[in-house]
DNA sequence: CGGGTCTTTGAAGATAGTCAATTTAGGTGG
DNA sequence: CCACCTAAATTGACTATCTTCAAAGACCCG
């Protein structure tokens, strides 16, 4: 029976005893705080690669947080054209578009086998008012990702197509770095395409850029695997640009 | 002193008898509720043709509605290239960004001389919490510059010059239309070069593409006073592609 | 009215896209 | 465990679109 406890403590989701918190939504929370605030969260979903989160066009309800894995969001076009707007890691949120119409503005896909916590926004909205500074964090959540879309259209605006892959390489590099992973050795888990989608390029300039940073020596391509061998010659690449954060 | 009082009327701020309450912040409020927010806001501030409303950097305070006028918002990267994030009109909010640092994102300029509101962030925040439904729109106004985010995006990414010059004059006069202002006969407040860099596009490549879609009949050129006379025309070119509201 | 900025237009050039062929990887089932 | 099959990736050749460079013309503010 203590096995079923257990069993069950890792099932349900907790703040408090998570090792996203100080990635994620209970930034500096106390523990009655935070408390609350586990109260509301539902158990963690998980999702296969390729499964859907979310859709464009469904209904609103909630957000969700990456607890382990990896997502893309992407909007379409009428004619099926689709456009990543982001590929989001553990610790990130997703479907905080879908407040304003209260329907969901996108799709989000899982990329790898994942598990996201389900934060019912009602009761999130109503939690803020209670504890000002999850209220303040929110809205800075909300602000976060206005600026890293701002710094994504700097990159599509006014990059070229080798200072884009340089700065999403370094993005990534960062974001992992962050997490407690390799900043210089990492799997890709979107495809060339995808990549492409995200940065307004075509898989085979995508391809082509790689090889071209691999030819140079500044990264090393396998497939998926990665590693950035000079980091600095892509920074100068993308020195003048704003680094395009994702998060 | 009866004009005085006057004069002070116009000077002083007031949601509750501005013609821009069914856009802007206060919607869905009831009387009391009104009259809370016009504690909070600050005197209209008059802004003149190329003044900056706020810079990049700078500490971040308030956001600011805009009342009359027009405005931009850009990124600058390091080496000075610049990127045109929006274009802001009446009852429109800028200053979003600036939550999630403390500092403001970008540089807010007017394009014309114009007046915003400002409201205190800290003291909107608190207003936010005795008042849900004024939480409520605060979170729905943030998530709709995400929305709007993501299709700059779209636009970006996925479209061909004249299908984001079709696009961004759809959207404009979309959103004059919804002001009350003529939809097809209007007067752009911005440079070519200001287009150009919103849409990611050289003020040559819209200068060109401008002059095509006068040639084919569809628009009327003369300088900045631009007509709409086959719009339809224009949403055919961009159909298939979910067109960039810019709000 | 005049200097400077903005705009238009042309011609040449560069970047990324398209089309296509080949290779490789990864998953499936015998 | 291996062979197969489908999907993804690489690479090349060619093309389209947009940019760059350049020059001339128009407007606007002071």
């Amino acid at each position: 029976m203590n096995d079923q406890l257990l069993h069950h403590h890792t099932l349900k989701v907790s703040c408090s005893s998570c090792s996203l918190r100080e990635l994620c939504l209970p930034v500096g929370l106390n523990r009655d705080e935070m408390s609350q605030l586990d109260a509301v969260i539902r158990q963690s979903r998980r999702l296969k690669r390729g499964e859907y989160l979310f859709r464009s066009g469904e209904g609103f309800r909630s957000l969700y947080a990456v607890r382990t894995g990896f997502f893309k969001t992407c909007v379409a076009s009428q004619d099926g054209r689709e456009q990543v707007t982001g590929f989001q890691m553990s610790g990130e949120l997703m479907g905080l578009d879908g407040i304003s119409a209260n329907v969901h503005g996108c799709d989000a896909i899982a990329l790898e086998d994942s598990e996201v916590c389900e934060l019912p926004f009602n009761r999130m909205e109503s939690l803020g008012r209670e504890i000002p500074s999850l209220q303040h964090h929110f809205f800075r959540l909300m602000s976060r990702e206005i600026v890293r879309d701002q710094n994504v259209m700097l990159l599509l605006g006014n990059m070229k197509a080798e200072e884009r892959l340089a700065a999403f390489l370094l993005n990534l590099s960062g974001r992992l770095a962050s997490r407690g992973f390799a900043a210089n050795d990492f799997i890709l888990r979107m495809s060339r395409e995808e990549i492409g989608s995200f940065l307004g390029l075509k898989l085979e300039t995508v391809s082509r850029t790689l090889s071209k940073f691999a030819q140079q020596g500044w990264i090393s391509v396998d497939h998926k695997h990665i590693k950035l061998d000079q980091p600095d010659s892509l920074k100068t690449l993308v020195s003048g640009c704003s680094q395009a954060h994702s998060h």
